[in-house]
DNA sequence: CTGTTAGCGCTTTCAA
DNA sequence: TTGAAAGCGCTAACAG
């Protein structure tokens, strides 16, 4: 009984008209316009339907024009807890308008996020939230054009007129390289996935910036770690032996994400290396497990749920009649703990005089 | 360029049709059925697609009886690192099938599974992946008597004729508490989210045959503390209040997962407790930060991504021709780290004579 | 190999 | 208020 009739197979509109005596126009009027049936026949109706077992069937629905109640969003890596804390945002919102989600991950290949985006497009979902890899963004301005709502997450609007949620990953990396200068780093390694997509390079800017503040050359400061998409098994194994080769030796590693910490720290515990004593650690995200990780991990705390759960606000919102198209920006937070420390020599080189 | 022409409205099969000289059939089976119509016509076809910038309309195809490429999952928490991993196994699998992917979170509540289910059930989608909350399987079954494949996750599939994939869950416990047996502990909380779900009921249920086994009185030495769902903001406090006001107190605190193990090593070092010496932690998962914890986490691994994958399997299994229903075990392993040692105090009391 | 036609289940005019 | 009829975009079944 928990869902609809059981056995029986399920009837349309049809059929619940004839289960309930009346004509098929008056089904779909309880369904669409409920205050325009009369009461008494109203509930026949829906004795009717949970009679004969009804369920509304969405892809004619649908096809008659009726808005479609699925959102499409694709992200970098679903898996990651930075992600799916944001996709649960957006799930919650959604299902506040009844809609549901489809979540896509492309693993940083544009070549997917291609593939999802027709396949999207394919079902007439309602709108799409995206974070993209494709530095261009015809292809969803295009798409938004063509009646399919854009929301841009993690990615500045620029010029077009889409909607964009987004964290400031310039103040972020800033305030993450600052922290590093203040302990007396100078030689700093990020590790990245991307040096293209758009909030990734946005903290290499900001890190530059901060440099460059504190009067120094970001080229001889500032070194980068571009490690393979999620799918690659070993890869912070081959990071962190990057890292490690370099010379003079990096003494800070700053991360892309608290995910990736986890991995160079694990890493460098495994090759005898002292965090921090020896490297100094800063993960990106801060989610939960930051400050219970060993040594705690000193991060950019920046929002997670409430990220999803705008983006899915501003789609939804793109419904109604007249709509401004808008960007959000959120801020992130420094947040010290143990991960980070001075470095052990201080000066540039090892002092040889 | 990047997705079908720009700026004009975008046309259907009759457009394509029209533009490229041929019939709306030819359209179709060039779509559906390549091999059937000459090159030269395909390629004009194909050519005449880009050109009005043709997408296909997944409802009518639906409408029309194709089967659908979207699917659903059902879990407790999407946002929670273990069911994170599991959905991405799934999507991946089902990326392979031209399929995408819908997640759903109930947070353990039986009337969001009963919406989604319903939701999901009007969208027409090709098949559900479901977590249950409930405990009745009876609407799973007749929605699967309904046409819409059904494959259990983490939940056995009992009497009924669905397909499952598992993890040996009362294994797991009885692993879990085993290892904190020949340790010594003697009083033991499990703090869970839920008595009913059949995965965390296993884990118990694993729990009490490893103290019978011990020649020891379950009732004597399991506690068990039931948290609120992820909801709830203050959920590891309050449990880990509890947890601290029982006597005499528990030694060892067996969690149901590795994220809720991370918010009680949080509370217990607030309030001062040493992990492992005045009490010793678990995990369950060993999800990847789990050996990077302070301290390293004792935990029990079962896979994740792998387990979506094989539900996604299992699932697109259904739409061959004729299939067998199965159920697929994963076995889970105990791992010992630094989160657990010896109690302070040997014995069932502290010894007072 | 190509063109014509009917209809999937629903919504929505319109007339009663 | 309710009933009859047209058609959303596509595909499958035929006839050419």
């Amino acid at each position: 009984m928990a869902v609809g009739n059981d056995g029986s197979r399920r009837g349309g509109v049809r059929q619940v008209a004839a289960a309930a005596g009346v004509s098929m126009s008056t089904v779909s009027n309880v369904l669409n316009r409920p205050d325009v049936v009369a009461a008494e026949t109203r509930q026949r109706v829906e004795d009717a339907m949970s009679a004969v077992g009804f369920v509304r069937n969405g892809a004619a629905r649908q096809l008659r024009g009726a808005p479609s109640s699925v959102v499409g969003c694709i992200v970098l890596d679903s898996s990651n807890i930075f992600f799916a804390e944001v996709v649960r945002g957006m799930e919650d919102k959604l299902a506040q308008a009844n809609c549901l989600l489809v979540t896509c991950s492309t693993d940083v290949q544009p070549q997917r996020e291609l593939h999802y985006l027709r396949m999207l497009d394919e079902q007439g979902v309602r709108g799409v939230i995206v974070s993209p890899v494709i530095g261009k963004l015809d292809g969803l301005v295009s798409l938004s054009r063509h009646g399919v709502p854009v929301v841009l997450l993690d990615r500045r609007r620029g010029k077009t007129e889409l909607c964009a949620v987004t964290v400031d990953n310039v103040r972020g990396g800033r305030l993450a390289v600052q922290h590093l200068l203040e302990l007396g780093h100078q030689r700093i390694a990020m590790v990245t996935v991307s040096t293209e997509v758009e909030s990734l390079a946005d903290r290499a800017k900001g890190a530059r910036l901060a440099i460059r503040d504190a009067g120094l050359a970001p080229d001889d400061v500032l070194l980068t770690i571009r490690m393979p998409g999620p799918a690659a098994p070993d890869r912070y194994a081959d990071a962190v032996d990057h890292l490690l080769a370099l010379t003079p030796r990096p003494t800070a590693a700053l991360c892309f994400n608290d995910t990736a910490a986890v991995g160079v720290l694990r890493e460098l515990r495994r090759r005898g290396i002292a965090v921090p004593t020896e490297m100094s650690v800063m993960g990106y995200d801060d989610v939960h497990f930051a400050s219970e990780l060993s040594p705690a991990l000193t991060t950019v705390r920046q929002p997670r749920y409430q990220l999803g759960w705008a983006a899915a606000e501003l789609l939804l919102a793109e419904s109604d009649a007249r709509h401004r198209h808008q960007e959000l920006l959120f801020q992130p937070d420094l947040v010290v703990r143990a991960s980070t420390c001075p470095p052990r020599r201080p000066g540039r080189r090892p002092a040889s005089s």
